[in-house]
DNA sequence: TCTGGGGTCCTAGGACCC
DNA sequence: TCTGGGGTCCTAGGACCC
Protein backbone atom coordinates (compact mmCIF):
# COMPACT_ATOMS: atom_id res chain seq x y z
CA UNK A 1 0.00 0.00 0.00
CA UNK A 2 1.17 3.45 -0.73
CA UNK A 3 0.17 6.82 0.35
CA UNK A 4 0.61 10.21 -1.81
CA UNK A 5 0.58 13.32 0.52
CA UNK A 6 0.44 16.84 -1.78
CA UNK A 7 0.64 19.83 -1.13
CA UNK A 8 -2.75 22.01 -2.37
CA UNK A 9 -1.68 24.86 -4.76
CA UNK A 10 1.35 24.52 -2.77
CA UNK A 11 3.45 27.65 -3.96
CA UNK A 12 0.49 29.77 -3.00
CA UNK A 13 -0.35 28.59 0.49
CA UNK A 14 3.25 29.05 1.28
CA UNK A 15 2.67 32.34 1.00
CA UNK A 16 -0.49 32.48 2.55
CA UNK A 17 0.90 31.27 5.70
CA UNK A 18 2.56 34.47 5.93
CA UNK A 19 0.29 36.84 4.77
CA UNK A 20 -2.91 35.45 5.95
CA UNK A 21 -4.89 38.12 4.08
CA UNK A 22 -4.62 36.38 0.96
CA UNK A 23 -6.87 34.00 2.35
CA UNK A 24 -10.11 34.02 0.16
CA UNK A 25 -8.80 35.75 -2.11
CA UNK A 26 -7.53 34.94 -5.90
CA UNK A 27 -3.76 35.04 -5.67
CA UNK A 28 -1.11 33.37 -8.25
CA UNK A 29 2.54 32.25 -8.08
CA UNK A 30 4.13 33.66 -11.14
CA UNK A 31 6.62 31.30 -12.74
CA UNK A 32 10.70 33.35 -13.18
CA UNK A 33 10.63 36.49 -14.69
CA UNK A 34 7.19 37.21 -13.35
CA UNK A 35 5.93 34.90 -16.98
CA UNK A 36 3.07 32.87 -15.98
CA UNK A 37 1.22 31.52 -13.55
CA UNK A 38 2.33 28.61 -12.12
CA UNK A 39 0.68 28.24 -9.21
CA UNK A 40 -3.55 29.26 -8.40
CA UNK A 41 -5.75 29.20 -5.53
CA UNK A 42 -8.92 27.73 -6.37
CA UNK A 43 -10.04 31.41 -6.19
CA UNK A 44 -8.00 32.00 -9.35
CA UNK A 45 -9.23 28.55 -10.31
CA UNK A 46 -12.21 29.64 -10.41
CA UNK A 47 -11.82 32.99 -12.31
CA UNK A 48 -10.92 30.13 -15.24
CA UNK A 49 -6.72 30.64 -15.25
CA UNK A 50 -5.54 27.75 -16.79
CA UNK A 51 -2.02 26.63 -15.26
CA UNK A 52 0.96 28.21 -17.37
CA UNK A 53 -1.56 31.03 -18.39
CA UNK A 54 0.97 33.98 -19.34
CA UNK A 55 1.05 37.27 -16.89
CA UNK A 56 -0.17 40.02 -19.33
CA UNK A 57 -2.81 37.70 -20.58
CA UNK A 58 -4.52 37.52 -17.15
CA UNK A 59 -3.36 40.94 -15.66
CA UNK A 60 -6.43 42.30 -16.22
CA UNK A 61 -7.98 40.33 -13.44
CA UNK A 62 -5.86 42.61 -10.55
CA UNK A 63 -8.48 45.51 -11.55
CA UNK A 64 -11.31 43.45 -12.23
CA UNK A 65 -11.10 40.70 -9.76
CA UNK A 66 -8.48 41.27 -7.30
CA UNK A 67 -6.14 39.04 -8.49
CA UNK A 68 -2.75 38.87 -6.73
CA UNK A 69 0.23 37.79 -8.43
CA UNK A 70 3.33 37.36 -6.51
CA UNK A 71 7.15 36.75 -8.02
CA UNK A 72 8.50 32.83 -7.53
CA UNK A 73 10.03 32.73 -3.47
CA UNK A 74 11.89 29.40 -4.38
CA UNK A 75 13.87 29.64 -1.27
CA UNK A 76 10.36 29.78 0.76
CA UNK A 77 8.86 27.08 -0.88
CA UNK A 78 12.03 24.78 -0.36
CA UNK A 79 12.12 25.09 3.32
CA UNK A 80 8.17 25.00 4.02
CA UNK A 81 8.91 21.61 1.75
CA UNK A 82 11.09 20.22 4.07
CA UNK A 83 8.84 20.67 7.21
CA UNK A 84 6.37 19.02 5.09
CA UNK A 85 8.25 16.16 4.20
CA UNK A 86 8.96 15.48 7.41
CA UNK A 87 5.81 15.37 9.01
CA UNK A 88 4.08 13.91 5.99
CA UNK A 89 7.16 10.89 6.92
CA UNK A 90 4.95 9.72 9.73
CA UNK A 91 2.28 8.16 8.05
CA UNK A 92 4.14 5.23 7.20
CA UNK A 93 8.32 3.25 7.20
CA UNK A 94 9.54 4.48 3.68
CA UNK A 95 9.05 7.85 1.87
CA UNK A 96 10.14 9.01 -1.46
CA UNK A 97 10.38 12.36 -1.98
CA UNK A 98 8.73 13.25 -5.75
CA UNK A 99 8.35 16.58 -5.76
CA UNK A 100 8.70 19.87 -4.18
CA UNK A 101 4.69 19.46 -2.93
CA UNK A 102 4.69 15.62 -2.87
CA UNK A 103 5.82 12.70 -1.16
CA UNK A 104 4.96 8.73 -1.47
CA UNK A 105 4.82 6.77 1.77
CA UNK A 106 5.31 3.49 1.54
CA UNK A 107 2.34 1.75 4.19
CA UNK A 108 3.56 -1.59 4.21
CA UNK A 109 3.51 -2.82 7.72
CA UNK A 110 0.82 -0.19 8.82
CA UNK A 111 -1.76 -1.58 11.63
CA UNK A 112 -5.55 0.13 12.16
CA UNK A 113 -7.52 2.39 10.57
CA UNK A 114 -5.63 4.02 7.66
CA UNK A 115 -8.13 6.90 7.04
CA UNK A 116 -7.85 7.88 10.53
CA UNK A 117 -4.19 7.64 10.75
CA UNK A 118 -4.04 10.38 7.23
CA UNK A 119 -6.50 12.44 8.83
CA UNK A 120 -4.14 13.17 11.72
CA UNK A 121 -0.96 13.20 9.72
CA UNK A 122 -2.78 15.68 7.77
CA UNK A 123 -4.25 17.74 10.80
CA UNK A 124 -0.54 17.47 12.10
CA UNK A 125 1.09 19.07 8.84
CA UNK A 126 -1.62 21.77 8.36
CA UNK A 127 -1.43 22.80 12.29
CA UNK A 128 2.89 22.79 12.17
CA UNK A 129 3.15 24.28 9.05
CA UNK A 130 0.16 26.33 7.79
CA UNK A 131 -0.23 23.85 4.71
CA UNK A 132 -3.32 22.24 3.53
CA UNK A 133 -2.97 19.05 2.16
CA UNK A 134 -4.84 15.75 0.61
CA UNK A 135 -3.43 12.05 0.83
CA UNK A 136 -5.04 9.54 -1.43
CA UNK A 137 -3.79 5.74 -0.82
CA UNK A 138 -4.08 2.61 -3.05
CA UNK A 139 -2.32 -0.55 -3.57
CA UNK A 140 -0.11 0.73 -6.30
CA UNK A 141 1.58 4.47 -6.78
CA UNK A 142 -0.52 5.19 -9.62
CA UNK A 143 -3.39 4.50 -7.83
CA UNK A 144 -2.36 6.48 -4.90
CA UNK A 145 -1.79 9.60 -7.36
CA UNK A 146 -5.18 8.53 -8.57
CA UNK A 147 -6.88 8.71 -4.89
CA UNK A 148 -5.25 11.99 -4.11
CA UNK A 149 -6.50 13.81 -7.77
CA UNK A 150 -10.38 12.14 -6.41
CA UNK A 151 -9.88 13.33 -2.91
CA UNK A 152 -8.49 16.97 -4.05
CA UNK A 153 -11.32 17.33 -6.46
CA UNK A 154 -13.98 15.90 -3.66
CA UNK A 155 -12.75 18.84 -1.83
CA UNK A 156 -12.42 21.61 -4.71
CA UNK A 157 -15.89 20.41 -6.13
CA UNK A 158 -18.76 19.52 -3.70
CA UNK A 159 -20.81 17.57 -6.05
CA UNK A 160 -18.30 15.69 -8.21
CA UNK A 161 -17.41 12.85 -6.13
CA UNK A 162 -19.31 11.49 -2.61
CA UNK A 163 -17.90 13.94 0.32
CA UNK A 164 -16.28 11.28 2.06
CA UNK A 165 -13.77 11.17 -0.20
CA UNK A 166 -12.61 14.37 0.42
CA UNK A 167 -9.17 15.24 1.99
CA UNK A 168 -8.01 11.56 2.73
CA UNK A 169 -9.45 9.03 0.31
CA UNK A 170 -8.41 5.24 0.36
CA UNK A 171 -9.32 3.83 -2.94
CA UNK A 172 -8.27 0.15 -1.32
CA UNK A 173 -11.36 0.58 1.39
CA UNK A 174 -14.32 1.47 -1.31
CA UNK A 175 -16.58 -1.25 -2.75
CA UNK A 176 -16.04 -2.59 -6.00
CA UNK A 177 -19.44 -1.19 -7.35
CA UNK A 178 -19.09 2.19 -5.76
CA UNK A 179 -15.11 2.22 -6.85
CA UNK A 180 -16.27 1.60 -10.71
CA UNK A 181 -18.48 4.56 -10.50
CA UNK A 182 -15.29 6.61 -9.44
CA UNK A 183 -13.50 5.35 -11.99
CA UNK A 184 -15.96 5.77 -14.80
CA UNK A 185 -16.78 9.82 -13.06
CA UNK A 186 -12.84 10.32 -14.13
CA UNK A 187 -11.07 11.42 -16.87
CA UNK A 188 -8.82 9.05 -18.97
CA UNK A 189 -6.33 12.54 -18.89
CA UNK A 190 -6.22 12.58 -15.42
CA UNK A 191 -4.17 9.69 -15.18
CA UNK A 192 -0.69 9.94 -13.85
CA UNK A 193 1.42 9.56 -16.64
CA UNK A 194 -1.31 9.86 -19.40
CA UNK A 195 -0.18 13.27 -20.85
CA UNK A 196 -2.11 15.40 -23.44
CA UNK A 197 -0.85 13.56 -26.56
CA UNK A 198 -1.78 10.11 -25.45
CA UNK A 199 -5.08 10.69 -23.85
CA UNK A 200 -6.03 12.68 -27.18
CA UNK A 201 -5.19 8.85 -28.62
CA UNK A 202 -7.00 7.27 -26.09
CA UNK A 203 -9.78 9.23 -26.79
CA UNK A 204 -10.00 8.65 -30.44
CA UNK A 205 -9.77 4.51 -29.61
CA UNK A 206 -12.79 5.43 -27.71
CA UNK A 207 -11.09 5.06 -24.35
CA UNK A 208 -12.57 7.98 -22.26
CA UNK A 209 -12.69 7.56 -19.00
CA UNK A 210 -10.33 5.66 -15.70
CA UNK A 211 -12.60 2.68 -15.83
CA UNK A 212 -12.46 2.22 -19.71
CA UNK A 213 -8.65 2.33 -19.55
CA UNK A 214 -8.06 0.17 -16.42
CA UNK A 215 -10.29 -2.66 -18.38
CA UNK A 216 -7.74 -2.34 -21.50
CA UNK A 217 -5.63 -5.32 -21.87
CA UNK A 218 -1.87 -4.31 -20.94
CA UNK A 219 -0.57 -6.65 -24.25
CA UNK A 220 -2.62 -3.88 -26.18
CA UNK A 221 -1.22 -0.88 -24.48
CA UNK A 222 2.51 -2.21 -24.89
CA UNK A 223 1.85 -2.68 -28.90
CA UNK A 224 0.07 0.51 -29.34
CA UNK A 225 1.62 2.81 -26.98
CA UNK A 226 4.63 1.70 -25.40
CA UNK A 227 5.84 -0.23 -22.19
CA UNK A 228 5.16 2.92 -19.73
CA UNK A 229 1.34 2.98 -20.97
CA UNK A 230 1.57 -1.06 -20.06
CA UNK A 231 3.13 -0.11 -16.88
CA UNK A 232 0.25 2.89 -16.02
CA UNK A 233 -2.68 -0.03 -17.35
CA UNK A 234 -1.24 -2.69 -15.09
CA UNK A 235 -1.06 -0.19 -11.57
CA UNK A 236 -4.23 0.84 -12.61
CA UNK A 237 -5.62 -2.72 -11.85
CA UNK A 238 -3.54 -2.92 -8.71
CA UNK A 239 -0.66 -4.71 -10.01
CA UNK A 240 2.75 -2.70 -8.54
CA UNK A 241 5.13 -2.02 -11.16
CA UNK A 242 6.51 0.80 -9.91
CA UNK A 243 8.67 0.94 -6.89
CA UNK A 244 9.08 3.44 -4.36
CA UNK A 245 12.26 5.07 -4.48
CA UNK A 246 12.91 6.04 -0.90
CA UNK A 247 16.92 6.52 -1.71
CA UNK A 248 17.11 8.11 -4.95
CA UNK A 249 20.88 8.25 -7.10
CA UNK A 250 22.23 11.28 -8.03
CA UNK A 251 20.90 13.07 -10.66
CA UNK A 252 22.05 12.26 -14.20
CA UNK A 253 22.13 15.60 -15.47
CA UNK A 254 22.14 18.93 -14.37
CA UNK A 255 21.14 22.14 -16.07
CA UNK A 256 20.53 25.85 -14.94
CA UNK A 257 18.76 28.12 -18.13
CA UNK A 258 17.05 31.44 -17.90
CA UNK A 259 15.13 33.07 -19.72
CA UNK A 260 16.15 36.74 -20.25
CA UNK A 261 14.36 39.92 -18.67
CA UNK A 262 14.71 41.31 -22.07
CA UNK A 263 16.30 40.50 -25.53
CA UNK A 264 19.88 40.09 -25.96
CA UNK A 265 21.37 40.29 -29.05
CA UNK A 266 25.21 41.19 -28.15
CA UNK A 267 27.79 37.87 -27.21
CA UNK A 268 29.44 39.87 -24.29
CA UNK A 269 26.42 39.54 -21.49
CA UNK A 270 25.63 36.06 -23.37
CA UNK A 271 28.73 34.86 -22.52
CA UNK A 272 28.26 36.20 -19.11
CA UNK A 273 24.96 34.79 -18.41
CA UNK A 274 26.30 31.13 -19.49
CA UNK A 275 29.39 31.98 -17.14
CA UNK A 276 26.67 32.62 -14.34
CA UNK A 277 24.57 29.54 -15.44
CA UNK A 278 27.51 26.94 -15.60
CA UNK A 279 28.47 28.28 -11.95
CA UNK A 280 25.24 27.66 -10.67
CA UNK A 281 25.16 24.01 -12.29
CA UNK A 282 29.01 23.50 -10.90
CA UNK A 283 27.56 23.82 -7.04
CA UNK A 284 24.26 22.13 -7.95
CA UNK A 285 27.70 19.20 -9.01
CA UNK A 286 29.52 19.59 -6.38
CA UNK A 287 27.06 19.23 -3.81
CA UNK A 288 25.87 15.80 -5.31
CA UNK A 289 29.65 14.85 -5.44
CA UNK A 290 29.98 14.11 -9.03
CA UNK A 291 32.03 15.05 -12.27
CA UNK A 292 30.48 16.63 -15.32
CA UNK A 293 32.52 15.23 -18.81
CA UNK A 294 30.89 16.90 -21.62
CA UNK A 295 28.82 20.58 -20.94
CA UNK A 296 25.81 21.50 -23.70
CA UNK A 297 25.33 25.21 -24.01
CA UNK A 298 21.70 26.37 -26.22
CA UNK A 299 20.43 29.34 -26.66
CA UNK A 300 17.19 30.41 -28.70
CA UNK A 301 15.26 33.66 -29.82
CA UNK A 302 11.20 33.76 -28.35
CA UNK A 303 9.38 31.18 -30.33
CA UNK A 304 6.33 33.35 -29.63
CA UNK A 305 7.51 36.72 -31.65
CA UNK A 306 7.38 37.08 -34.91
CA UNK A 307 10.45 37.83 -37.23
CA UNK A 308 13.80 35.63 -37.84
CA UNK A 309 14.24 32.51 -35.41
CA UNK A 310 17.59 31.40 -33.98
CA UNK A 311 18.49 27.91 -32.29
CA UNK A 312 21.55 26.99 -31.57
CA UNK A 313 23.69 24.56 -28.86
CA UNK A 314 26.71 23.07 -28.71
CA UNK A 315 28.10 20.74 -26.65
CA UNK A 316 31.59 20.90 -24.87
CA UNK A 317 33.81 18.40 -24.10
CA UNK A 318 36.21 18.84 -21.12
CA UNK A 319 39.65 18.42 -21.27
CA UNK A 320 38.92 15.98 -17.90
CA UNK A 321 35.99 15.06 -15.61
CA UNK A 322 35.55 18.72 -13.41
CA UNK A 323 33.62 20.14 -10.49
CA UNK A 324 35.64 23.28 -11.31
CA UNK A 325 33.49 26.42 -11.80
CA UNK A 326 36.27 28.28 -13.56
CA UNK A 327 36.61 25.13 -15.82
CA UNK A 328 33.00 24.84 -16.73
CA UNK A 329 32.63 28.55 -16.63
CA UNK A 330 35.27 28.94 -19.57
CA UNK A 331 34.01 26.22 -21.35
CA UNK A 332 30.45 27.62 -21.46
CA UNK A 333 32.06 30.90 -22.80
CA UNK A 334 33.80 29.21 -25.53
CA UNK A 335 30.40 27.38 -26.47
CA UNK A 336 28.76 30.78 -26.83
CA UNK A 337 31.95 32.16 -28.84
CA UNK A 338 31.84 29.69 -31.23
CA UNK A 339 27.77 29.38 -31.53
CA UNK A 340 27.29 33.04 -31.53
CA UNK A 341 25.83 34.40 -34.49
CA UNK A 342 25.03 38.26 -34.91
CA UNK A 343 21.57 39.86 -35.64
CA UNK A 344 18.81 37.68 -33.20
CA UNK A 345 17.90 38.98 -30.04
CA UNK A 346 17.84 35.96 -27.73
CA UNK A 347 15.23 35.56 -25.18
CA UNK A 348 17.01 32.36 -23.47
CA UNK A 349 20.59 30.35 -22.89
CA UNK A 350 21.32 27.77 -20.34
CA UNK A 351 23.57 25.23 -19.44
CA UNK A 352 23.33 21.31 -19.21
CA UNK A 353 26.31 19.19 -17.81
CA UNK A 354 25.33 15.85 -18.89
CA UNK A 355 27.97 12.67 -18.45
CA UNK A 356 27.79 12.72 -14.81
CA UNK A 357 30.37 10.48 -12.92
CA UNK A 358 30.83 10.04 -9.17
CA UNK A 359 33.84 11.94 -8.15
CA UNK A 360 34.82 9.39 -5.61
CA UNK A 361 35.91 7.26 -9.50
CA UNK A 362 38.21 10.26 -10.86
CA UNK A 363 40.67 9.48 -12.66
CA UNK A 364 44.47 10.92 -12.51
CA UNK A 365 46.20 11.52 -15.34
CA UNK A 366 50.00 11.97 -16.02
CA UNK A 367 51.32 15.39 -14.89
CA UNK A 368 53.72 16.67 -17.64
CA UNK A 369 54.71 19.56 -15.83
CA UNK A 370 52.97 22.49 -17.74
CA UNK A 371 51.44 24.44 -15.09
CA UNK A 372 48.89 26.29 -16.77
CA UNK A 373 47.67 23.03 -18.54
CA UNK A 374 47.42 21.15 -15.14
CA UNK A 375 46.63 22.63 -12.76
CA UNK A 376 46.86 21.56 -9.25
CA UNK A 377 43.89 19.65 -8.65
CA UNK A 378 43.53 19.34 -4.79
CA UNK A 379 44.34 22.99 -4.51
CA UNK A 380 41.32 23.90 -7.09
CA UNK A 381 38.81 21.74 -4.93
CA UNK A 382 39.65 23.76 -1.86
CA UNK A 383 39.27 26.46 -3.59
CA UNK A 384 35.94 25.55 -4.88
CA UNK A 385 35.03 24.77 -1.26
CA UNK A 386 35.97 27.64 -0.09
CA UNK A 387 33.77 29.39 -2.62
CA UNK A 388 30.63 27.21 -1.55
CA UNK A 389 30.93 27.75 2.38
CA UNK A 390 31.20 31.58 1.72
CA UNK A 391 27.90 31.96 -0.63
CA UNK A 392 26.37 29.48 1.51
CA UNK A 393 27.11 31.67 4.52
CA UNK A 394 27.21 35.10 3.21
CA UNK A 395 24.34 34.78 0.47
CA UNK A 396 24.61 33.51 -3.44
CA UNK A 397 27.43 35.65 -5.52
CA UNK A 398 28.97 37.07 -2.50
CA UNK A 399 32.35 35.25 -4.40
CA UNK A 400 32.15 34.66 -8.19
CA UNK A 401 34.59 34.23 -10.79
CA UNK A 402 35.68 37.17 -12.61
CA UNK A 403 34.12 36.20 -15.81
CA UNK A 404 30.60 36.56 -14.61
CA UNK A 405 30.74 39.84 -14.43
CA UNK A 406 29.59 41.99 -11.12
CA UNK A 407 26.04 40.74 -9.84
CA UNK A 408 23.81 43.82 -10.30
CA UNK A 409 22.07 46.57 -11.81
CA UNK A 410 24.68 46.55 -15.11
CA UNK A 411 23.86 42.82 -15.95
CA UNK A 412 21.35 43.27 -19.13
CA UNK A 413 20.10 39.74 -18.73
CA UNK A 414 19.14 38.99 -15.25
CA UNK A 415 15.57 37.93 -14.82
CA UNK A 416 12.43 39.99 -13.66
CA UNK A 417 10.93 39.46 -10.24
CA UNK A 418 8.84 42.67 -9.41
CA UNK A 419 6.63 40.96 -6.72
CA UNK A 420 9.07 38.56 -4.74
CA UNK A 421 8.18 38.33 -0.74
CA UNK A 422 10.28 38.06 1.84
CA UNK A 423 12.70 34.68 2.78
CA UNK A 424 10.30 34.47 5.96
CA UNK A 425 11.91 31.50 7.62
CA UNK A 426 15.42 31.30 6.14
CA UNK A 427 16.81 34.83 6.20
CA UNK A 428 17.32 36.55 10.03
CA UNK A 429 16.68 39.98 8.71
CA UNK A 430 13.30 38.72 6.93
CA UNK A 431 12.07 37.02 9.91
CA UNK A 432 8.34 38.66 11.05
CA UNK A 433 7.86 39.94 14.34
CA UNK A 434 5.19 39.51 16.18
CA UNK A 435 4.16 42.71 18.25
CA UNK A 436 2.03 42.47 21.24
C1' DT B 1 19.11 -12.88 -61.07
C1' DC B 2 20.58 -13.84 -56.35
C1' DT B 3 24.75 -10.34 -51.09
C1' DG B 4 23.29 -12.86 -43.57
C1' DG B 5 22.30 -12.80 -39.00
C1' DG B 6 22.83 -11.28 -34.61
C1' DG B 7 24.26 -8.10 -31.61
C1' DT B 8 25.77 -3.50 -29.03
C1' DC B 9 26.07 1.31 -28.45
C1' DC B 10 24.84 5.97 -29.24
C1' DT B 11 21.83 9.80 -30.31
C1' DA B 12 17.85 12.54 -31.32
C1' DG B 13 13.39 13.21 -30.52
C1' DG B 14 9.12 12.50 -28.20
C1' DA B 15 6.29 12.04 -24.24
C1' DC B 16 5.63 12.63 -19.70
C1' DC B 17 6.06 14.65 -14.82
C1' DC B 18 5.72 18.76 -11.42
C1' DT C 1 5.70 45.19 -23.92
C1' DC C 2 4.67 40.69 -21.89
C1' DT C 3 4.68 33.16 -22.56
C1' DG C 4 9.22 28.90 -16.62
C1' DG C 5 12.67 25.60 -15.23
C1' DG C 6 14.36 21.08 -14.25
C1' DG C 7 14.04 16.55 -14.73
C1' DT C 8 13.08 11.18 -16.36
C1' DC C 9 12.26 7.35 -19.45
C1' DC C 10 11.41 5.11 -23.94
C1' DT C 11 11.94 4.24 -28.87
C1' DA C 12 13.60 4.22 -33.49
C1' DG C 13 17.23 4.36 -36.37
C1' DG C 14 22.00 4.59 -37.63
C1' DA C 15 26.78 3.11 -37.07
C1' DC C 16 29.48 -0.36 -36.14
C1' DC C 17 31.11 -5.13 -34.87
C1' DC C 18 32.06 -10.11 -36.17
Amino acid sequence: MYALVDGNNFYVSCERVFRPSLNGRPVVVLSNNDGCAISRSNEAKDLGIKMAAPWFKIRHLEESAGLVALSANFVLYGDMSDRMMTLAAGLGPTQEIYSIDESFVGLHGVRGDLVARGRKVRERILQWTGIPTCIGMAPTKTLAKLANHIAKTAERKPGSYPRELAQVFNLAALPAQDLDDVLLATDVGDVWGVGPRISEQLREGGIRTVLDLTRMDPATARRGWSVTLEKTVRELQGQPCIDLEDAPGPKQQIACTRSFGKPVHQLGPLIEAVSEFAARAGEKLRKQNCLATELLVFMHTSPYRPGPQCSRSVVVPLRRPTDDTLALSKAAADGMRFMYVAGYQFIKAGVILVDLQPASVQQRELDLGDPNEAPATRDRSRLMAAMDLINTRFGKGTVHSGGTGKPGANRVWTMKQERRTPAYTTCLADVPVARA
